[in-house]
DNA sequence: GGCTAAACCCAAGAATTATTGGGGCTTGCG
DNA sequence: CGCAAGCCCCAATAATTCTTGGGTTTAGCC
C-alpha cells in the first residue's frame, strides 16, 4: 500500500479532534499523524515535521487562526484547511487570501471535510456551500473612509468626546462633528450611537 | 448484561456529534440513542422517546440551548449536562438555576464529559475545574439596576437617542437624561458612549 | 409615627453636539 | 484651462443632551 497523505489538526476543543479522528479512520487515504490544542505550538510542529494537510481552527484561545496560517503557509509544500465553528466572513476571507486551501464549517456535515482534502490534493481551493454563501455577500458594500474619518471612529469606538477628540487631532469642535456626520452617511445609520456597532459589523475597526 | 443509560445529544456540529459517539463507544454503560442538530426538535424527541442524559450544547443557529433546558427540564426523570464551546458564564449559571446537573466546557479533555454523567447519575452536579473557575469569579460585582434603569440601558444597547427614548417611555427628555447619569454612577463609566460596553462586559444584556 | 434612602419625575439653565453655509485644498477629467 | 468631486476646516446658529435643584412616592427601620 502507498504511503497515506498526512495530516496536523490544530484544534482547542478535544471533542472536535476526536471527530476528526473517527472521520478519517474512515479513509484509508489519510492519516492523523497529530492533534495541537494551541495554535502557538503549530508553527514549530510543521517546521520539524512537515505534513501534507493541516486542518486549522480559527477560534483558539491563545491565538487566532489566522496568525498561525500566516506563519505556517508558504513554509513546505502545505495546505491549509479552515473548520471554524463561527461565521466570521471577513476573518476567512483574510484567510483565502492568505493562501488558505479549504473552508469547512463544523456546522456541515462532516464530509465536506473529506472533499476539501481532495480538493486541496488536486490543486483546488474548496469552500463548502454554506460557507460560499456567507462570503459571497461580502462584497456587497465596500465603504471607503478617508484616514480623517478613520481616526475619529477610533476615538468613538473608545468612547471618547466629541470634545475630546478635537483637543487631540487639534481641530474645532464642529469639524469633529462634521465628520461624524459623514461617517452616518457613509455607514448608513441614523443615529450616532450605532456608529460603532455598525462598524464593527463591517470590521473597519 | 444490564440496559445501557441512553443519551441523547443536541450539538449543531456534526464534527462534534462524531466526537462524542467516539467517546461514548469505549464506555459500555452509554449509548447514544440520537443526536440532533437543532434545538428547536430536542423538546418534541424526549415527549415521545424518554432518554437518561441529555447532552445540550449552549450555541445553535435556531435557539439558545437555555432555552430548550427550559423547556425539556423537569418533565420524565431526565438530566441534562450543558457542553459548551464558549464562555459564558452569566448564561451558564442561568443554565445551573434552570437545572442543569453538568457543565463542561468543548476545551476540556473528553472524560470531563463521562465524569459529569457518572456524576449526574449519582445525583450529583457536575461542573468541570475550569468552568468552576470561571463561574466563581461571577459574583464579583453585583452590579443592580432599576427596572428604569434597565429599560433605557436596552433602548442604548439598541442605539436610540435620548429623544426617541423619552417618548418611548412617555417621560421628559431631562428625565432620559437623568437615568443615563445613574447608570453611568452605577457603571462606573466616565462617558455616555462607553454604558453600553461597560454593561456587556457585566453581563446586564 | 418620624426618619432615611432610593427610585422616579420634571423645569430651567448650562454644556455638548449637530447643522448650515462658507472657504481652501487636491485630484481627475473633458 | 475650467470644473466637478471629495476631503478638510471653521464660525454662527440650531438642536440635543446634561446638570442642578426641587418635588413625589415607596419601602425599610427605629
Amino acid at each position: 500500500m502507498t504511503t497515506k497523505h498526512t495530516i496536523l489538526v490544530v484544534d482547542d476543543h478535544p471533542i472536535t479532534q476526536s471527530g476528526l479522528r473517527l472521520l478519517f479512520s474512515r479513509h484509508d487515504k489519510y492519516e492523523i499523524v497529530e492533534a495541537l490544542d494551541r495554535g502557538a505550538t503549530a508553527s514549530a510542529f510543521v517546521q520539524s515535521q512537515p505534513v501534507d494537510i493541516v486542518i486549522l481552527d480559527l477560534n483558539m484561545p491563545d491565538v487566532r487562526g489566522v496568525n498561525v496560517l500566516a506563519e505556517i503557509v508558504g513554509s513546505r509544500d502545505m495546505t491549509v484547511i479552515i473548520l471554524t465553528g463561527e461565521s466570521h466572513f471577513q476573518e476567512i476571507d483574510y484567510a483565502l487570501k492568505l493562501g488558505a486551501r479549504g473552508v469547512v464549517s463544523k456546522a456541515d456535515p462532516p464530509e465536506e471535510i473529506i472533499a476539501a482534502c481532495e480538493a486541496a490534493l488536486a490543486g483546488e481551493v474548496y469552500v463548502s456551500p454554506q460557507m460560499r454563501e456567507g462570503l459571497s455577500r461580502l462584497t456587497e458594500a465596500p465603504v471607503a473612509l478617508s484616514s480623517r474619518q478613520m481616526a475619529i471612529l477610533h476615538y468613538l469606538a473608545q468612547g471618547e468626546s466629541n470634545k475630546e477628540i478635537s483637543y487631540r487631532l487639534s481641530i474645532a469642535q464642529p469639524t469633529v462633528s462634521f465628520h461624524i456626520a459623514e461617517l452616518r452617511r457613509k455607514l448608513d445609520v441614523s443615529n450616532n450611537r450605532k456608529i460603532v456597532e455598525r462598524a464593527q459589523e463591517l470590521n473597519l475597526l
